[in-house]
Formats: C-alpha cells, structure tokens, sequence
DNA sequence: CCGCTACTATGACAGCTGTCATAGACGGCT
DNA sequence: AGCCGTCTATGACAGCTGTCATAGTAGCGG
C-alpha cells in the first residue's frame, strides 16, 4: 500500500496490487482492466488467464489483498509498540492513513471502501469479500485488545468501533484534503479505549 | 431520503433527487445519465438544459441536495428530542441509518461518500462539494452539543467524530449486511459524548 | 520429433458512456 | 399576427467498457 512499485514478484500478484492502487483513487468504476495491466507493467492476455471470472474476480482478490494487508499492518503496529496501549494502537492505524494522504502523488482511499460503494449493491461475492476483508482487519485489533487486558466482548466491540471511525474519519479527510479528522479521531476516541483496560465497567484508576 | 418517490416538484428537482438515490446505491460511476432521467422519469432532452455543466454538475447538486438534508435530519432529531443529550442525538443519527437499511428495496449508501470516493481524486470541484456537505452536517451537530452544555471546541471536534464514525459504522454494516456496526458505534461512543457535557476537560467524575 | 501445458498476443465484438447539434413544441408576450 | 424564451425531442458522435475467440510462443518431458 505504502510501497507505490509494482516490481512485486509474479505478474498476477502485480494486477492484483495494481488493481488495488487504481480502486483507491478512483473506486471500482473508474478502474478499467485495461488500466490495470498497464499499470501493473503487465501483459493484457494474462488477465483472462489468471483471471477468468473477470473483473469480479479481480476486485475480489484486490479486496482480500488489502483485508490481509491491513492484518499484517496492525500486528506490526503492536509488536513495534514498547508499552502497548488501545490509544497507541489506534493512533498507529491513524497514522498510517494520514501518512498516506500526505503523500501527493496517489490515490490515498480504502480499497475496501470503494468496493463497498460501487459494488456491494449487485455483486454478493464482492460483498461477501469486503465483509471478509473487515472481519481480518477487525480480527487482529480485537486480539491485541484483548492482549491489553480489554475484556473479549469488549475488545471486538471497540475493534469494530476504530476500524468504523478510522474509515469514515479517512472519508472526511479525503473529501476535505486534510487530516484533522483522522487526527481529531484519534485524540478523542483515545481515552475512550484507553478506559476499558482492566475489568469491562468504566473505572478509572487516574 | 427516505421518501421514495421521485414526485416532487419540477423535473429538475426530480433530477436531483434521482441521481441521490441511485449513486446511494451504485456509485457515481455506475449512475448514468439516462438511468437518471428514467428514475425521474424526465425529458432526457431537460438535462443539458437544467444540467449545462453535465454529470460533473448534476453529482455536485446531489451532494449539495445530500446534505441539506442531513442538516435538516440534525435539526428534526434535536426539536423531537424532550430531553436533548448527546448520546440521544448520535443514537437517533445512527437510528435513521439502521431504518433505511433495513428496508430491503433501496440502495442504502450515503451520496457524499459515494461522491469523495468516485470524484474526489479528478474532479476538484466535486471534492469541494463533499467537503461542504460535511461541514452542512456537522455544523447543526456541533451546535446542538455546544445547547447541551458542551464547550465549543470540544463540541466541534465531537461533531466531527460523530459523523465520521456513523459514516464508517454505515460502509461496515452495508459490507456485512448487518446494522451491528451501527449499534455498537452507537452503544460505545454514547458515554463518551455524554461526558462532554459541562467543563470542557477529560476530567470523570466517577 | 511430438505433444503437452502455461502463458501471451491481438483483434474484434456488442454495449454503454457523456456530450453535443439540431430541430421542434409550448406558452406568453406586444 | 409575429416573436421570444423556456423547455423538450431525437439522433448521432467518438470513446471507452468488459469479454471473448483465436492464434501464437516458450519451455519441458517423453
């Protein structure tokens, strides 16, 4: 996602990653296949060979790629943290989104937004991934939640509830060209989650 | 919104309303022109009449007319309301979301999140107006919560937060087809608003 | 050498997109 | 009547979409 090469290993890998690139700045409709190969450096009669259930297909591996991607960014976030904190932890996939719009040059959306938007109304399988892809992003926040001695039904709740601000906030701070939402998210979501480590109620042990 | 019918007043309004509807549920790129004038059942021949700025401008008044709207929602929520609290008001915000939903007929997407992510890379003027469609949003929350007793800087940033949080909470349960995403947004960032009120500090009186 | 599989190349297809040019209808003026 | 501004009708345009059919190349085992 960071990484703007393509010189990934295989080209199927590259049409995916490509794929990816284009569904984040211009969504689903805007990314033709054709966009896609010659992004990817990559020849155009490999697609219906690699591919063959299309651009349904192709969007769907897209949308499982990022879900596996986002996973691995939140078990590096924590495992780079000294003290892990549920704010630290959010502030890390804060971060991560407002670094990305910093930089100019590319599109900086959620693939798995877009494929929400454009696709989820008429494709159930691309539907079924985005939910997918969410469930592996949430999976491991909850999981390092709970590592912090957040109470389990809790830590999936507010799991659910970062992954859901991180998104929208990244929304607004697209359609606004600038962080503060990210940035305001984070500090005022911070100490709601800081909050529920230790026993499920709201004590507070200042 | 909710209101399905396309009989409202002129066929230019009509218009607009259509392209809402159907880019709620497709996207941008998958609201074509034509499909626009059918929905709305209007002359094809009153679009580059009403509409001289094309689909750029038609998408733009979409978002205008979206988030008018949400203003006015806001500002319904608040007047129904016998004892305003914050928690109330993002409950009812979040309320409207699950209803819609929940009816199985209708796309069930935010327009203006369908416009940043479609439009907002290549058409700078689009972009300008999501941005103003948000700030028409939160402006009416920002100031109920600043009548609730909640200090101005805080009450913006909490107005912010909310927004983006139903708008990410909205893009996970239209993903999972499941409205869990709102409710528990709902259920966990209700105390947190509601300890907003008074001074403005983190401070928690047990 | 054959045959086989994996991959690539290329051109064509029907369908749809937004946009425009042109012409017509309607109603209210003076 | 004539004229005009507002609105509608219709057909065409070039461009792009995803998909497919067909043919071709490379490498490898036999």
């Amino acid at each position: 996602m960071a990484a703007g090469e393509v010189s990934g290993r295989g080209p199927r890998e590259r049409m995916v990653f490509s794929a990816v690139q284009l569904m984040r700045r211009g969504g689903v409709g805007a990314t033709g296949m054709r966009d896609v190969v010659a992004h990817a450096r990559a020849p155009r009669g490999s697609l219906q060979h690699y591919f063959p259930g299309g651009k349904e297909q192709l969007v769907n591996e897209a949308v499982e790629w990022a879900g596996r991607y986002a996973a691995g960014q939140v078990a590096r976030f924590v495992a780079a943290m000294a003290e892990p904190t549920p704010s630290g932890l959010f502030a890390a996939m804060v971060r991560q989104w407002t670094d990305e719009l910093e930089t100019p040059d590319a599109g900086s959306g959620c693939p798995v937004a877009a494929a929400v938007i454009d696709c989820a109304e008429d494709s159930e399988s691309t539907r079924t991934a985005t939910a997918a892809a969410f469930a592996a992003w949430t999976g491991p926040v909850a999981q390092a939640l709970t590592d912090m001695n957040v109470p389990t039904a809790r830590a999936e709740a507010l799991a659910m509830l970062m992954v859901s601000t991180v998104e929208g906030a990244l929304l607004m701070a697209r359609a606004e060209r600038d962080v503060r939402a990210l940035k305001t998210a984070a500090r005022e979501l911070g100490p709601l989650l800081d909050g529920a480590v230790g026993t499920g109620s709201t004590v507070d042990r200042a």
